[in-house]
DNA sequence: CAACCATGTTACCGATCAGTAACTATTATG
DNA sequence: CATAATAGTTACTGATCGGTAACATGGTTG
């Protein structure tokens, strides 16, 4: 009994702390937010943060490594779902990014809001942002052309500019501004983008 | 003599707070930079600067406006340089921003991360940020309208939305990546665009 | 010269925050 | 039960930062 619901209650100190320090980075901003207000809401203190954690940094660092494992296991994910199809999977991970990027509290990518609040060059962070987002374009570049496209990299590149603009703006203009809209307009440019020949070999079971 | 180098140092303080909150806060973050640095910087001390600005915030708000009425400037400069001409002031603005953009230190759109910094829903700020997006916007949508395009509202978020992401991504995949592309795409964009009929009336003089 | 106003200077207050020390409570394991 | 590791508690330091008070200075105008 009681196996389940410890969603929070049950779990090591460590992966508490990093999941309230998602939540209030991600929602307050990484610099308004102080250490022991994310310990206290992770029901601990900030010595046992202190013991996980050598500094703030380090947290910071933690939690945009782990939002960027997630985002590696939504294109797994998503791959697994369209094994073969390389357009399938574009599809697929634009309305994700797009039906996610509606809900979600309207405060965009939170690796790109945390680019911007770490700016000094330099910051151990940047390094993880950088990382991340020049792998997330070269995995696009590859679908597209995986896909048969004609230009593969200008129409990665188009993804992905769309993609980063529509969460950027959900700051700005707000929900119903032209974030909305995204999946409908990278849709349309997917279906009027030139394509090679044939174009895939599903290798459906 | 001596009338023209007075850059900054003729200027009366608040106009030199000003020029130099801008520089600083776009260059390190808004919370990074603290009064007293500005009024270092601008050659003055922090109680001239309190003078002038009721808060940190109050000079937060100068500063953002400043920037909205200088995007709006550029605006009517382009209009002024095409009258009449709808689809060349897209294109003149859409160069000028893609060659500010891939100069300009790689930090991005201002406004977009000052939205990013001051998260709290109700910052005074907020309503600036949100109040020149929303114009920009709707000053897009006219500009494509008024080219004659077939759906301007389509093409307008499209090219809106290029334009944040290009901003916006320059601080996570640097000035090679993808924003380095943002003129050639949008331009591809609205070459290939559907137009409605006869397009433009130039009162070519 | 006198009065005034904007500016400069110094010193301070209160709050917040990252990080640490020393001690106690809990828990698992031998 | 005993030991040891992990977690919780309290209290502190040192630094930074937004904002203010009181006073000194300089230039302008009558």
């Amino acid at each position: 009994m009681m196996l389940k619901p410890a969603s929070k209650a049950k779990l090591p100190p460590r992966e508490r702390i990093l999941a309230v320090a998602r939540e209030l980075f991600y929602r307050d901003g990484i610099r308004a937010v102080g250490v022991e207000a994310i310990a206290a809401a992770a029901g601990t203190n900030k010595m046992t943060l202190y013991r996980h954690f050598e500094s703030k940094d380090a947290l910071v660092a933690a939690y945009l490594s782990e939002l960027a494992a997630m985002g590696d296991a939504l294109w797994d994910t998503v791959r697994a779902e369209h094994p073969g199809d390389a357009e399938a999977q574009l599809r697929a991970l634009l309305r994700r990014v797009s039906q996610f990027a509606s809900e979600c509290s309207g405060r965009g990518c939170a690796l790109a809001n945390a680019a911007v609040e770490l700016a000094e060059r330099g910051h151990p962070a940047r390094r993880i942002i950088e990382q991340h987002k020049r792998k997330q374009r070269e995995r696009l570049v590859g679908l597209c052309r995986e896909a048969g496209f004609e230009q593969p990299e200008r129409l990665a590149d188009e993804m992905f500019l769309l993609v980063e603009g529509a969460r950027s703006s959900l700051q700005s203009v707000g929900r119903e501004g032209p974030g909305s809209r995204l999946y409908a307009l990278a849709e349309g440019l997917l279906s009027a983008a030139p394509r090679r020949s044939a174009k895939r070999h599903p290798s459906r079971s």
